[in-house]
RNA sequence: CGGGGUGUAGCUCAGCCUGGUAGAGCACUGUCUUCGGGAGGCAGGGGCCGGAGGUUCAAAUCCUCUCACCCCGACCA
């Protein structure tokens, strides 16, 4: 390809709205244009990289023996109805109308319409197991698209689901396909983890996250640096400190502590150390529980889990906070003064807080806090649970090494689903011993456009884009210096570049009347891996410049030849 | 959904407070010079100032409504 021919439209100053890197290069270098909230179109320069990524997950999918189809993007209400998710699914299900009002959706996701094909065509054990996939455009109506395609409300998506016999079928799929997905990560260049992941609403026993690892990332995992434990932090099970709470060494005494509201004032004003603080918060109970409130308390600098908490029996799903008007009618105190001695309402300590003696909590009355608190002495210690997220130093859950936190985003997600839908849609097939068997299914993901951003924001720097190669919109980019100019420059620049074309190579030559300083930073910026520069200084010598995107030196490679010299730089 | 902000040329923005009929830089077209890290001159093209209504002799500017987009929040005891 020629720059000439090519529709390059580089720009050099940053759009207003874009506020991370990989957002940022893709408006700048051209990749994507945005229609309007959430939805963009991409140019011929970014749809030669999402081709690729496409590509690998593609080849990998076939690889495994998983099926390619195509299902639609729009959907009966029909099928959303019989599974409860018409309803459930939220805001985020885009509902549309036809003419004679009948309900649709645009596909969010295809359990519905995988289900009902299996229902329908699948009868016999001997079909399974059976993977599926399909790469396709997704519409997910976001609360708050941003970061560019990296939360988008249309994007791409493969998605596949398998169908089993049993869950020991089902099972093997899931880690043959995790499997998978670590291959098509490792393909595409980038560096990633998998994590054990919630699996939500969806249900199921089993799933793990793959995230590619960015500071900017809007995920947070959580690694052991002595074993291989790694999980989402909403997940990861956040362990009490080793050894035997200490004896109480203070005595309890109640403190007008009149301007102090929150954790940070308590701290600021009384000298308390925050490890010594617990705050409690209230939360609305669950119908099986005795009280309409319960009370969850986590030390002061600790953050609360809320994928734990509605997992206690005790605790309503989904979550709520007590309002103040609550709080104060059920506990005779307003919130920041809250605290687990003489609580009305039934207490959940996390697992830390009950190791904790001398510690500052609210005392129930306001503006009062009690000091020096211990457990038995003072107060019984109530049920306690995992109810907080992980921090850097925790003990790792398997007493292996300490927790490090990382982010990343999410560009992978797998499931077992268990008979969820199958069961839901009646998807049935006779088993060997005659009897009907509901299938146990897998769900599989992976946001091919959201990986395009990930990669960009695994690899940028100040110039612009640094493409993973097996990414990379094209392999090298030959700039020819003054070569309106220069014939010699001219034919030494076709030259090469029919030679590459010949051996299979993604070359863009810039063959633009621009000056020097504009093709290096356009090719910096659109992240091209390799570079040939070609002058008259280094034709004289017999000589083309090379330079690799990431390096910071010059080399060069002899012109006599030079076709197979890039070539093992490619290899 | 709640709060805040912004809509003026393809992009980044000024002009608005204090009403008088639209600007800069980049980009684009032509031309001359320049040519190894985003050059310079000259000459150009491009805007119903998001939309509707109102006030006024006169509205990008003031008022009302509306639409769109962006940011923050939805962890707080």
């Amino acid at each position: 390809m020629k720059t000439s021919k090519f529709h390059l439209m580089t720009t050099r100053e940053t759009p207003a709205d874009a506020e991370i890197a990989s957002h940022q290069l893709m408006l700048r270098s051209g990749m994507i244009r945005k229609l309007t909230a959430g939805i963009y179109t991409w140019t011929p320069l970014g749809w030669r990289v999402l081709k690729k990524v496409e590509r690998i997950v593609r080849e990998e999918m076939d690889r495994a023996g998983y099926l390619e189809m195509l299902m639609p993007a729009v959907q009966p209400a029909e099928l959303w109805i019989e599974t409860g998710r018409w309803d459930d699914f939220g805001a985020q299900l885009l509902k549309i109308n036809d003419r004679a009002g009948r309900g649709y959706v645009f596909g969010p996701t295809h359990e519905e319409v995988i289900t009902d094909l299996a229902r329908n065509e699948l009868r016999s054990y001997k079909q399974l197991p059976v993977t599926f996939y399909q790469i396709q455009t997704k519409f997910r109506d976001e609360i708050r698209p941003r970061f560019g395609v990296m939360r988008a409300r249309e994007f791409l998506m493969k998605d596949a689901y398998s169908f089993h016999i049993d869950e020991a079928s089902l099972n093997e799929t899931y880690w043959e396909m995790y499997e998978v997905y670590s291959r098509i990560f490792t393909r595409a260049g980038l560096l990633f983890r998998a994590v054990r992941a919630d699996s939500g609403a969806i249900g199921g026993s089993q799933s793990h996250e793959f995230h590619v690892l960015a500071d900017s990332g809007e995920d947070q995992i959580a690694f052991s640096t002595g074993s291989e434990f790694a999980a989402n932090v909403e997940l990861a099970e956040a362990v009490a400190p080793q050894g035997e709470r200490p004896a109480p060494s203070e005595e309890m005494r109640m403190v007008d502590t009149p301007n102090a509201h929150t954790i940070d004032e308590l701290v600021e004003q009384f000298d308390q150390p925050i490890e010594k603080t617990v705050k409690t918060l209230v939360v609305e109970a669950s119908e099986e529980c005795e009280a309409d409130f319960v009370a969850l308390l986590v030390r002061g600098d600790h953050v609360l889990n809320e994928f734990k908490a509605v997992k206690l029996p005790q605790v309503a799903n989904p979550l709520r906070f007590a309002e103040d008007a609550e709080i104060r009618q059920v506990m005779g105190a307003g919130p920041g003064s809250l605290g687990p001695v003489n609580c009305p309402v039934p207490c959940i300590a996390d697992r830390t807080v009950a190791k904790m003696a001398d510690f500052s909590a609210g005392a129930n009355q306001d503006e009062k806090h009690l000091f020096g608190i211990n457990w038995e002495r003072d107060v019984d210690l109530p049920q306690v649970a995992d109810l907080r997220n992980v921090v850097e130093g925790d003990p790792s859950p398997d007493g292996e090494g300490e927790i490090s936190l990382a982010r990343g985003v999410e560009v992978g997600h797998i499931f077992q689903l268990g008979t969820k839908y199958s069961e839901s849609m009646n998807a049935v097939v006779l088993g060997e011993d005659g009897k009907s068997h509901t299938m146990p299914m897998g769900c599989y993901g992976i946001g091919v456009s959201r990986i395009v951003a990930a990669a960009i924001e695994q690899n940028h720097d100040e110039h612009g884009i640094c493409w993973p190669e097996p990414l990379a919109p094209f392999q090298v980019a030959i700039l020819p210096m003054n070569a309106k100019k220069s014939h010699r420059v001219r034919e030494a620049a076709e030259a090469l570049y029919q030679g590459l074309r010949a051996a299979g190579v993604e070359v863009l030559l810039d063959d633009r009347n621009v000056r020097p300083g504009v093709m290096f930073n356009d090719m910096e910026l659109i992240g091209i891996p390799h570079r040939v520069v070609i002058g008259e200084r280094g034709l004289d010598e017999g000589l083309l410049e090379y330079r690799k995107r990431t390096d910071s030196e010059n080399g060069s490679i002899p012109l006599d030849g030079a076709v197979e010299a890039i070539l093992e730089k490619l290899a």
